[in-house]
RNA sequence: GCCCACGUAGCUCAGGCGGUAGAGCAUUUCCUUGGUAAGGAAAAGGUCCCCGGUUCGAAUCCGGGCGUGGGCUCCA
């Protein structure tokens, strides 16, 4: 983690680049903008960023100036000069030249009585580095855009102006990092989701809130099929519930206490009643384990649902189906013994890897999320903590993942294991996560009986493995690029009829095929045949079965799959070849 | 929620320094029956996001909303 305004050294010469860039940005803007205050400005992955306060707002529009501004500083060969001098040095400099900011991480950051500038020209930086030789070396950079950040990423401090930019070696990997960007562009979700009709949103529904059309609807369906039949299969128990609560169950579990704001606020009924959207399915579970008395022998008891969530993020916050305000969870609460714990989490994390592998999901990683020294944050005892993340951590080791350690993002009742995936834009969010609670429990007095006759408490694994439905989704459509697995599909194979004579023909062929419950359109627009081509080319459609005479003549069928291969084959065989392939879920 | 940008036909976008708008694709109808990525013609389609203000006149200028995107903060 790099700190304010106190890098981390670093031996890696493109961070060291990327940051030298940063302060190169920050030469040029305080040349063209005397008044702008500088924050920090770090190197971050694929470039960097700093932070100003201007006088005046600056827009996109104002960057080609800045860019051209840091290309004339480049060429001017400035060197990187590092000064150490005494802290009141430092300070009496930064005072001169009214750089609050650089003040206020003198005051808080630096430690002992020597600080270590940097100066390139006229411009002055509080800052670590080490940084390159001379500003001639940055050659290969481009500001991408700019972002309102808080200063101290504290929302209640100021709100400065970020300028991000990205640098390089050399100008080939710059202009690949644009390739790239523009290729992400084009692989995102809410584009691909809009052209292949697989969701909508609609401020008359509301923000947040997903509409799956007809061929996403196809594609989660498919999904949930697998998925409960793969839990069923472990001994995941599934169930339905509302998804509607009375308040009260929220305040037993202490979530309306802590997380009301991002609660729907409650329905209000005239004899008092108050109905809560549940914002996730922790206490509908406790309440199906309570329906009965559990033996030891019971456990574990794993009770597993698609279940439907509401949270109400932040406006500014949603993001096509990514971060959205209504979701539908793969979810399972485990209540089991202590010593099931780890064996419970670590089962867990193969289900969760085993779908991940089934849809080719490879770049993913995991994290341990622990808490930080902020004792108000979290409930349960040291102990219980401790406990916890030693079996979290047993279980990961136990199967040789590799993982990083979260500090301060733990669930409020427990520790957790994220699975960390990235988007097209190489933007990390958390898919699903596995975690260790004693709080539950004890809040909703669960209880088992033991061998011995005596009543004691479970413990209460909570995972996902899929993670959510929308999430996941939005993912594997850029994964994919749109071209979905054949069994994922929503239109597998499209028969496409050279003239009307083929229709009945076509239509024998759908038929047949759908016969093996493949999803099978007909195209008999009356249209040219490249025509039709280029249509279902667009909707990535995994293969097209085109019957022209020769075809009818043969009971073939000409093939034609999404990479442009062709091949003839009879009717029968390309049936079992497509139904083998769904069933295998091939990719 | 905050900062910046954007919002014109179903979609992608052009235009407009104030005189109520245009293309391509999609849609509908007709012609066309064509062997592996766009056959032809015609028609229809707009409260230029919404509400106020300035003005003889606002899609255009100003203000306020709403929505979308990129960030920040948050993420049970």
């Amino acid at each position: 983690m790099s700190h304010y305004g106190d890098h981390e050294a670093t031996d890696d010469p493109l961070q060291t680049l990327r940051h030298s860039t940063a302060h190169l940005l920050a030469a040029a803007v305080t040349e063209l903008y005397p008044d702008a205050k500088y924050g920090i400005g770090p190197p971050v992955e694929d470039g960097f960023y700093y932070d100003f306060q201007f006088g005046k707002p600056i827009s996109e529009s104002d960057l080609p100036a800045i860019e051209s501004r840091m290309r004339r500083l480049a060429q001017a060969d400035i060197p990187f000069v590092k000064e150490v001098v005494s802290r009141d040095e430092a300070i009496e400099e930064f005072r001169k030249r009214g750089q609050d900011f650089k003040l206020e991480l003198i005051e808080d950051k630096v430690e002992g009585d020597e600080v270590s500038l940097y100066r390139t020209g006229d411009f002055l930086d509080l800052c670590r580095g080490p940084h390159v030789r001379s500003t001639k070396e940055l050659k290969a950079f481009k500001l991408l855009r700019v972002a309102g950040a808080y200063w101290r990423g504290d929302e209640k401090k100021p709100q400065l102006t970020r300028i991000y930019g990205t640098a390089w070696m050399t100008q080939r990997e710059l202009d690949d990092y644009m390739k790239f960007l523009e290729e992400a562009e084009k692989r995102d979700h809410k584009k691909l989701g809009k052209e292949l009709k697989i969701f909508a949103l609609d401020e008359r529904v509301g923000l947040g809130q997903v509409i799956w059309l007809p061929n996403g609807a196809t594609i989660r369906r498919e999904l949930e099929r697998w998925i409960v039949d793969e839990e069923l299969r472990r001994g995941y128990r599934h169930v339905i519930t509302p998804h509607l609560a009375k308040l009260d169950l929220y305040k037993q579990s202490g979530h309306w206490q802590l997380y009301h704001d991002t609660m729907y606020p409650p329905i209000h009924f005239e004899d008092g009643e108050e109905l809560e959207l549940r914002p996730m399915n922790c206490p509908h579970h406790i309440i199906v384990y309570g329906q009965e008395l559990h033996s030891y022998r019971d456990l574990p008891v794993r009770i597993a649902e698609l279940g439907q969530n509401y949270r109400l993020e932040k406006s500014g916050e949603l993001m096509g189906m990514i971060r959205v305000r209504s979701f539908n969870l793969n979810d399972a609460h485990i209540f089991c013994t202590p010593d099931q714990v780890i064996s419970e989490v670590r089962s867990a994390i193969e289900l969760a890897n085993h779908f991940m592998s089934v849809l080719g999901v490879k770049d993913y990683s995991y994290r341990l999320s622990v808490r930080d020294d902020v004792k108000t944050k979290w409930s349960g005892t040291d102990e219980e903590w401790e406990t916890a993340e030693a079996m979290l951590k047993e279980a990961l080791e136990s199967l040789n993942l590799p993982y990083k350690i979260g500090v301060g993002d733990a669930a409020f009742y427990g520790p957790k294991i994220d699975f960390q995936v990235r988007d097209a834009h190489r933007r990390e969010f958390t898919n699903n996560t596995v975690q260790v609670d004693y709080q539950l429990p004890k809040k909703f007095e669960l209880e088992y009986v033991a061998v011995d006759g005596s009543r004691q408490r479970p413990v209460l694994v909570h995972r996902g493995a899929f993670g959510a439905f929308e999430r996941m989704t939005a993912y594997l459509i850029e994964q994919y690029a749109g071209a979905f697995p054949t069994w994922l599909h929503p239109v597998q194979v499209v028969v496409i009829p050279i003239t009307d004579a083929q229709h009945d023909y076509a239509h024998l062929v759908a038929e047949r095929l759908r016969g093996l419950r493949l999803r099978v359109e007909v195209d008999d627009r009356s249209e040219k045949m490249q025509r039709k081509i280029r249509d279902w080319q667009a909707q990535k459609v995994p293969y097209m079965a085109i019957v022209g005479p020769l075809e009818v003549e043969a009971e073939h069928v000409n093939i034609r799959d999404r990479g442009g291969k062709q091949v003839d084959s009879t009717l029968e065989s390309f049936a079992s070849m497509v139904a083998t392939e769904v069933a295998e879920r091939r990719r």
